[in-house]
DNA sequence: TGCTTTTTGTCAAAATATGATAATTCAAGC
DNA sequence: GCTTGAATTATCATATTTTGACAAAAAGCA
């Protein structure tokens, strides 16, 4: 978590580590302060991140992320085999109920919205795909972890205990455990205003033939409007959605 | 072009090279016979690149590309005023139109396609977001390097000719000049065929208050329906469009 | 359990990244 | 157009780091 600084080559890819949803635009000076070291060196890195095109000049000294990252985000959507087939479930959810779907993912040790399809004009940029989301909050990740093998989740407890105590879950392994037991055993969950106090949502899993969890296919709405909602009703929509998609992954 | 492992954090960078549209998965096996070392230093590459989560392994021996990726895309988007304010606009201009809208940029060297609001279920992920597209081909390229400043396009021109020629453009500077002129004082560029045999776009420039040019607003359908169009009906539509657009950036 | 395959150490040799300094390019401003 | 200050690249000796060969250890799998 610390040791970044301790090679050449961590020292590079750890520019990227600078561009944060905070600051997208660093000199080549201030690089080389974040970063202690010289001045050339910071230049260097800069050009050679820039010839990636991992980043880019932005005028007046500055540089942002750059296209080549675009780019390869594309790939990986194109490859995505839950996107290829299940956008069009996730248009007819939208239409069938007005919230917006919502397909996240356990990429490593990071649950991200993977494509939010809207059910209305977007007021905020910051939804959407390549959101990072806490690991432990929100119907998304929860419902993921409960499908999680055993061993993984483990693990995962054992490597995130602070977030998870923080999150008000049980720190303990048999009763952690059984909570996503329970989750797992609903198939499906419900969150009120737990990631944003003012929205809530229900999330459902996407497995694979062999049952490993892929993501998790979600409809958000406000905390009001969901209050209306039978979700004895709304349920069976997203289930019926989810399982279409997986039966066509191959 | 070819100079790529002259240096170790060269080479290191050079790995996210191999990770194209035709094969996203590599072992570290491959990695190391492709970039000509040995194999300890390719799973050390493989390592760096995974723990800054721009790999991630896929299961057998396999990395992919990581959702670092996919988070730094997120920033770009959510940081990028043409889309923040944007967005509204395509989606009124599909309804309008029934066509797909797609904003393109110029990046460095190549036209990224920034966002594209989809007139009905998308057939093919293909399109979308962070599609590279060629220079010199199509309606998007063509007003954005119409509207380019005489001396960034001589460079670029200078830099691009084989790929000019290919295009059928003229390889001389006054006509290459005048042709784009022409394009620049006609606002809008409409492309049949030229990209994909099938498809047809209109196209204008997304100018700054300083007439830098940010990119470029398109619709695009097939030939067929272009055909039946009045472009002279369709083209004020857009350039309303990309006016209301810029005129929010500030 | 054994087997193969994948992955990580160890360590000396060699490549190359680094910093200090200087030279150059660049972009305005006068 | 020339000047000035900032931004960027070159030079080069030194020392840090990467590298490869080999070996050891994990990890999968039958």
């Amino acid at each position: 978590m610390s040791d970044k600084s301790d090679s050449s080559l961590a020292r590079l890819l750890g520019v990227l580590d600078l561009f944060t949803e905070q600051r997208l635009r660093w000199s080549a000076d201030d690089i080389s302060e974040a970063l202690q070291v010289s001045l050339p060196t910071g230049y260097r890195y800069v050009k050679m991140l820039t010839e990636a095109g991992l980043l880019q000049r932005a005028g007046d000294a500055q540089v942002t992320l750059g296209p080549r990252i675009i780019v390869l985000d594309h790939y990986i959507r194109q490859a995505d085999p839950v996107l290829q087939h299940g956008i069009p479930f996730m248009k007819e959810l939208v239409a069938l109920t007005g919230f917006d779907c919502v397909v996240s993912s356990l990429l490593g040790t990071q649950v991200l919205d993977t494509h939010r399809e809207y059910s209305s004009v977007p007021v905020d940029l910051s939804y959407g795909r390549g959101r990072p989301r806490p690991l432990f909050l929100g119907a998304a990740p929860k419902v993921i972890l409960a499908h999680l093998p055993t061993g993984s989740l483990h693990k995962l407890m054992d490597a995130q205990m602070p977030d998870i105590a923080a999150a008000g879950l049980p720190t303990q392994w048999p009763e952690f455990r059984r909570h996503f037991a329970r989750i797992r055993k609903a198939g499906y969950y419900v969150s009120t205003g737990e990631l944003e106090p003012s929205l809530s949502a229900v999330a459902v899993p996407l497995l694979a033939h062999d049952d490993q969890v892929l993501g998790a296919l979600s409809l958000v709405s406000s905390v009001q409007r969901m209050a209306m909602i039978d979700t004895a009703k709304l349920t069976p929509l997203l289930q019926r959605a989810a399982s279409d998609i997986c039966s066509r992954l191959g």
